[in-house]
DNA sequence: GTCTCTGCAAACGTTTTGCAAGTAG
DNA sequence: CTACTTGCAAAACGTTTGCAGAGAC
């Protein structure tokens, strides 16, 4: 029924995690909401089919996931946290007019910066990550 | 006494803003915690001095001063938000290892950034505003 | 004198916690 | 059987709000 359980089953075995049902429910959630859920909507969500989730099961469950490198999270300029699905290095586009978020993926744009702080070094500073912020306006297609 | 006082007052006259004890004392926070405070680091520092201003008040405050462009306000990782006194367009260094964070001003990677997004136009979006977040650890110098 | 700002306390939204009972392995 | 996970309720945390009194201009 669910095309994707059987890979979230996969993916928790792989990570030694205990495949419950709670767990599974959460995963799939991902693929409805796609977009960046925030704990609350992910809680929503999952409530349809399985009412008696717990508020703090959700949030202790997306955390470990989180440690176990299962799924990221970031933070908006608003008050919830959001929750990333996928794991491959990324950028994202933040709509200035409300929260509406999209991933932007670039190997040309990564590799530029590579190239600019290897020639730009900062003193002190030893870069592991850069995440682009990138702000704006998006039009209807 | 204070170095920046009048500085301050003709900032906050300037926006058209009523000068009064605690706003002074809250923008004179950030030139002695220097960093990237959260309210509640403002709000202790403050206290020191002006023992009997208000959780709210500061809130208050400092939703003033970003809503007339006295201030910056921005999100880390962690829950707290972030206020920055610098208002020119800047990047931010991360810790990865703490809370500590640095500025870092670059007009080349900006000018970079410009021409990249210029040659690789995103369908259906218009940038307005790119901040890199820089994720790292800092050496002792 | 007017209109804004402050202090206070209550409340809000998000997230964390402790613990007893339940369940996967 | 054991260790981890869940549900629940309480509470922690950062922040916002409403209101009456105080203060800037």
């Amino acid at each position: 029924m669910e095309a994707h359980a059987d890979a979230i089953r996969e993916k928790l075995k792989s990570k030694g995690l205990k495949i419950t049902p709670q767990r599974v429910s959460i995963l799939e959630s991902f693929h409805v909401i796609g977009d960046h859920p925030t704990a609350d909507q992910i809680i929503d969500l999952v409530r349809q089919k399985n009412p008696n989730i717990a508020t703090g099961t959700v949030y202790k469950t997306l955390d470990t996931f989180v440690k176990n490198g299962v799924i990221t999270k970031f933070r908006t300029e608003s008050e919830a946290a959001r929750y990333d699905f996928i794991l491959t290095h990324h950028h994202h586009l933040f709509s200035s007019d409300d929260d509406h978020i999209e991933d932007y993926e670039n190997k040309d744009l990564d590799q530029l910066l590579d190239d600019f702080f290897m020639r730009h070094n900062i003193p002190n500073f030893k870069i592991k990550a850069i995440k682009l912020q990138i702000i704006g306006r998006f039009s209807p297609s």
